[in-house]
DNA sequence: AACCCGGGGTT
DNA sequence: AACCCAGGGTT
């Protein structure tokens, strides 16, 4: 392995940061909130993905006691499309508690950041040297990548193990009056230059530094175990609509699976046969069986779990829903947090 | 340590 | 179709 030239290495990392990072909208601000919420997203997610979110939530909410003050259900719509809903709720959470025993001032030391729900080992370095300057590491898979690459690492990324030798790593070679610049550096990097397939190294400003270069792996590396194929799963949904035009939608329960969104029912059934769907419908007013129609095929993808739904159209009268169901018209379903899966459901609304 | 939890982009 | 993810919580 090639021995690092830690101070070469910072500059020349700092220097091709300084001169070629993007303009991203959380790097034009100071407040850690801000900061905060850009790292939240940026979890499992890409920039440009994240970007507009980033604006019309801090449109919705400006500060952190906005935030902290807003309806669960409205921060849940600002983050429908995002996906891990959870980091949305637990995000609340923190914010209020941030706001309750921090007195509105999010926290600058990593004992007190990491109590926050939602916020673990990376979230919390990524806050402390982003928005304080704090020294402390803040590891994501770009991370990884790079030093895995940098110092020809060949642990499985995917252990908790590796993890800490990449932390430790970070704590060596990271410049301590420039934590925040280093740390951002080395994850642009990772998206720009040193990417998961064909790495640009030729356009690398730490080429010279990289042991993959000079042994010829950075193909090689990372190393990750493959992850198991998701299981599919057989749905047939109902969109039932009344005689006022109104649909039903029912919001899911509080913990597992989209929690607390909002959908058109469903059952979990392989069966060609209608039988099961039309019973289904009928349970909600004795009006609707008969007229239960196959609509059309939705298919939806989540990292661990396919959804092949079978749309089931039906009309009449409803007369006997739950506390959790509700009867919405098209325009009240547009202030409600449905997944994308049963977004796209209600996009063929539009297309009659 | 293994599993759960979304969604979109790239090749 | 297979691959990639700017992680954290739960069990």
């Amino acid at each position: 392995m090639k021995i690092l030239d830690k101070k070469s290495f910072q500059q020349d990392l700092l220097d091709w940061y300084d001169k070629e990072k993007r303009d991203l909208p959380w790097r034009r601000e100071t407040d850690p909130y801000r900061i905060w919420v850009s790292e939240i997203m940026l979890q499992q997610t890409k920039v440009d993905t994240v970007i507009p979110y980033y604006n019309n939530f801090m449109e919705k909410f400006p500060t952190l006691q906005d935030l902290a003050d807003a309806d669960e259900d409205k921060v849940l719509k600002a983050w429908e499309g995002l996906g891990y809903y959870s980091r949305a709720r637990n995000l609340h959470t923190a914010v209020k508690e941030v706001r309750d025993e921090y007195k509105g001032k999010v926290p600058d030391t990593e004992e007190d950041i990491k109590k926050l729900q939602g916020v673990g080992p990376y979230t919390a370095g990524a806050v402390l040297s982003i928005a304080y300057n704090v020294p402390a590491p803040a590891v994501d898979g770009n991370v990884m990548r790079v030093l895995s690459r940098l110092f020809t690492i060949y642990d499985d990324i995917g252990k908790a193990a590796a993890k800490n030798k990449f932390e430790q790593l970070i704590r060596e070679i990271i410049a301590e009056n420039r934590a925040s610049d280093f740390n951002q550096a080395v994850m642009e990097l990772g998206a720009v230059i040193c990417t998961p397939t064909s790495p640009a190294c030729l356009l690398c400003p730490v080429q010279k530094h990289c042991s993959a270069k000079e042994e010829g792996v950075q193909d090689l590396l990372p190393v990750k175990a493959k992850k198991k194929p998701p299981r599919t799963v057989h749905l047939k949904a109902l969109v039932l609509q009344d005689e006022n035009d109104r649909f039903l939608v029912e919001k899911r329960p509080d913990t597992g699976l989209l929690a607390k969104l909002w959908q058109f029912p469903y059952i979990e059934a392989a069966e060609e046969t209608d039988e099961d769907i039309a019973a289904f419908a009928a349970e909600f007013g004795a009006a609707v069986e008969e007229e239960v129609n196959y609509y059309y095929d939705v298919k939806h993808v989540f990292s661990h779990l396919v959804w092949e739904i079978k749309v089931y159209r039906a009309e009449g009268k409803v007369d006997n829903i739950g506390s959790h169901q509700r009867l919405l018209t098209k325009d009240e379903l547009k202030e409600f947090t449905f997944p994308v899966s049963h977004q796209k459901i209600m996009q063929s609304l539009e297309e009659e």
